[in-house]
DNA sequence: ACAAGCGAACATATCAGATAAGTGTAGAGC
DNA sequence: GCTCTACACTTATCTGATATGTTCGCTTGT
């Protein structure tokens, strides 16, 4: 049971399309860099010794992958790897079991604390003037929703800023892991932001706190104090649990005592 | 059987087999389980209105988007999935730039210190039961190459163990997003393994030294100790970046505050 | 000289039809 | 009831052909 899935078919290739893709997998992530282009679909099948259609069919497996970017008339190209099975195993887990939504806040939790508090460490002046911006661009919409303008587009707005401010965040965290990773989570993150919006107004809270607490977390990493930067990120990502849990109507749920604690 | 207007996908579909698979892709992610099984290529052809090679593609992506399981001779059957975009981009990039393995390691700093937090809160009997076999299997391991039987396959049964304790804590979290992107870390992990272990040795350690972290991390999660267990995992895996690093012959390295502190 | 425009060579997208070989199952035989 | 075999179904792969998009060198007008 320890067997763990990966591809354990490197001497064994029951088709010559794998085999073909194993190969060219192996050469497109080894030797070559995003922007080179692929030999041509007849070159590769002399190459290999295989129909074009086998060439094709494994290219396109490559391209299902996210590693290749193919289009008519040209050749394809090595693409900057993106996570598309996480993303699908993302949006698979939360359309199943909504519940799966804490799984993704905790892993939040995880994940964006220690970004932050890099992104304090290391945040570039860039880095700093893009955070601004983008609590400036939750100041706007609130603003607007509050004139009574275009409600729904203001809110979409909102969420669109405060998705930004994270964003910017995991690219000023300096880690590709971690950047990498969340830019594959943005899409899920947004059904959970509508679902937290719900719940925020649920308990009366209104969106100059959420505004506030980005300010705070802006602030923190802006003056390189990467503890203060951590310490309000887990506060906003947990006063958003909150909301999300109030959203969902489930129980208070039991007191979480977050592991990396900085409460004496 | 009214005229189907197949080319009305606002969602850029330059090709049919673009357009088909993203709508498999929809209906895979969306409405169907791991274990059911697709309809036949000719079956979908005929109800997309295409050729059963464009269908075929289509299905070829899927399956290298990891979605799809096919096999000759019967259908292809839903799987569960899995982060090969993950895994793609930490090879690609610890190949293309060993220094990648502290964005690796700080990574593993957020997700597992976490991990082994959780764990101590929920680990099952069956966990902790994992998790002493793991450690057992290690020391059996170093017994072994202390004896001097064969060293290279000692060496290799001990990180297996090594990384079967991670893995187990990792399951142990209860988090699915957690144990879904630790089982795309495993194999990138396990260049990191053989590079900390010749760090290790050079720094002058014994492997009684990495058991023993090993233990006080099972310890705590045994004992249901959430902060124990993520204070340990933070001090083992700062001590394998010291390993790393050893073994890279990197800078000493600036001292590294860690956000989430727990030191006074 | 130089830039715009044209066209041929190249490359992929998709179709049709055909053969080989693996899977699963219904029915024959015991 | 159980086993074993033949058959229908299905995927894997090949060949050959047509349509359409891309790229780049060459011609042409200024």
């Amino acid at each position: 049971m320890a067997s763990r899935g990966r591809k354990d078919r490197a001497t064994a290739a029951p088709t010559a399309t794998a085999s073909v893709a194993e190969a060219l997998a192996q050469l497109v992530i080894g030797e070559m860099s995003p922007g080179a282009s692929l030999p041509s679909e007849s070159d590769l099948a002399a190459r290999f010794e295989v129909s074009r259609l086998t060439v094709r069919e494994a290219i396109k497996m490559l391209a299902g992958r996210g590693l290749l970017d193919v289009g008519r008339g040209r050749r394809a190209i090595v693409r900057e790897p993106t996570a598309v099975g996480f993303s699908d195993f993302l949006s698979a887990m939360i359309r199943n079991d909504p519940k799966a939504l804490f799984d993704l806040i905790e892993f939040r939790m995880s994940l964006e604390v220690q970004s932050a508090s890099l992104a304090a460490r290391r945040a570039s002046r860039a880095g700093i003037t893009a955070l601004e911006m983008a609590v400036e661009g939750m100041r706007e919409a609130s603003a607007e929703g509050k004139a009574g303008l275009d409600v729904a587009e203001s809110e979409r707005r909102f969420h669109a800023s405060d998705l930004g401010f994270h964003e910017a965040i995991a690219l000023s965290s300096g880690n590709r892991l971690i950047s990498f990773l969340f830019e594959a989570m943005a899409a899920p993150l947004e059904q959970s932001f509508m679902l937290s919006r719900r719940g925020h107004d649920m308990r009366g809270l209104t969106v100059d706190d959420t505004i506030d607490e980005h300010v705070q977390i802006f602030t923190a990493i802006r003056d390189g104090n990467t503890k203060a930067a951590g310490t309000a990120m887990r506060e906003h990502l947990q006063r958003t649990e909150h909301d999300i849990r109030a959203a969902l109507n489930t129980a208070p749920n039991p007191p979480i005592v977050w592991p990396s604690g900085e409460e004496p």
